[in-house]
DNA sequence: CTGCATCCGCCTCGATACTG
DNA sequence: CAGTATCGAGGCGGATGCAG
């Protein structure tokens, strides 16, 4: 059964957005999706303690109110996957920023908490500062834990993508752990570099230019403490 | 008492960010607060339909992560105000592009939503697009059910300020209503001027340069039907 | 097997009453 | 004014059932 949702009532954009994206679970869901289409057992599996129920009630909800809609799976068959529409799409910046936000208050992985390459892409896309990017064509590649995606700079402009790069200026191998805590800040390059835990291949420069878009060049602003 | 915040569990920025600002209530704050200092009270009015347990769990809990500190209210006397920390003050944006996003739902007022001048501002705020700012200085004024507030365009930036302007080079006169339902594309300036709710007085042009950095100049993409 | 719906115990929420 | 204590209602999480 659908359930009827508690809404806030002020007359306010804030506050409308609570009303669609605020419950629990909502804008995970969104993250998950921001990564491309998924069928209901993938998401089932992408956020460990969800329930299916409130799964099920979460995506009903959303299809209703416009941000989310199904269509046929990729792999064919019968089987159906939701995807956002272009509302929902709007919801990539929101979400980037505060996944960039939230990274400051990732202290060591937690034993019992869950790690996803997946979302180590995420990372990087919430780091990607506009105004950095210098004005250059060429792209960088990352494969954390097996997953691969890249950063094509074209135009003074980055955009993060899925699958490997056609000719990298160079190529970062890590493990999801090291990645997420270089985004965060917990960790530099160099020291990733120097304990084994982050492999670099390719040319200086571009390697600069890199870390500079992503904001690894500032005076690191010191970890939250909780 | 405080309360055992339930928590995702994922090495992940978003849902870092989900367990600090995720729970009922909280994002609101937050809101409240971008326009300054607020006492207990303030807030408990702002925020109608919180429940005072709720308020003072979220603001301790807040504290605790470094969101929000308590500071000496500015009128005297022993009342402390709640403020952002510079944590807190880094939620301006994910929150504005929020406040952005949500404002596609907002239909129109129900009778029972409540309404405030301060989320007009908020909404300002949220519009301004720093690409669409042009390369001139001057100020424009609104005034909104009583409260006023100004745009300052200085070297192609725009910064929302509360209070009056010095020389703005127009003013806008409107209740929260009309206010909020421009900035959300349901209504446009013209037909705001011409139903006698919306009053502007001073340079042609300055109001164009500033319906352009609002994004009011746009094709009005259609609201979203709830 | 996929894609949910149902049931149940617990915890969060919201409202009211109360205190320094 | 600035909260704390209490309690009913309902959202949430986990287990299970079930149809296509």
């Amino acid at each position: 059964m659908a359930h009827r949702r508690r809404e806030y009532g002020q007359y306010c954009g804030l506050a409308a957005a609570m009303d669609v994206i605020g419950e629990r679970w909502t804008l995970l869901i969104v993250r998950e999706l921001l990564l491309g289409p998924r069928r209901y057992n993938e998401l089932l599996e992408d956020l460990p303690g969800i329930g299916t129920n409130l799964l099920a009630d979460r995506l009903r909800t959303l299809v209703e109110l416009g941000v989310l809609r199904q269509r046929p799976a990729r792999d064919g068959g019968r089987a159906m996957a939701y995807e956002l529409t272009p509302i929902g799409e709007r919801l990539r910046g929101p979400v980037l920023q505060l996944a960039g936000w939230g990274m400051s208050f990732l202290g060591d992985p937690q034993p019992g908490a869950t790690m996803r390459p997946r979302w180590g892409f995420l990372a990087v896309q919430a780091l990607i500062d506009p105004n950095k990017v210098g004005p250059v064509d060429e792209d960088y590649e990352f494969r954390v834990d097996g997953e691969v995606f890249h950063v094509a700079v074209r135009g003074g402009r980055a955009i993060a993508e899925s699958g490997a790069a056609v000719d990298p200026a160079f190529v970062a191998t890590t493990d999801t752990a090291t990645f997420i805590q270089i985004g965060s800040h917990r960790l530099t390059p160099f020291e990733a570099v120097a304990s084994g835990r982050l492999n670099l291949q390719g040319e200086r420069d571009a390697l600069i230019r890199c870390s500079t878009a992503l904001g690894m060049m500032d005076a690191s602003p010191a970890p939250v403490s909780a």
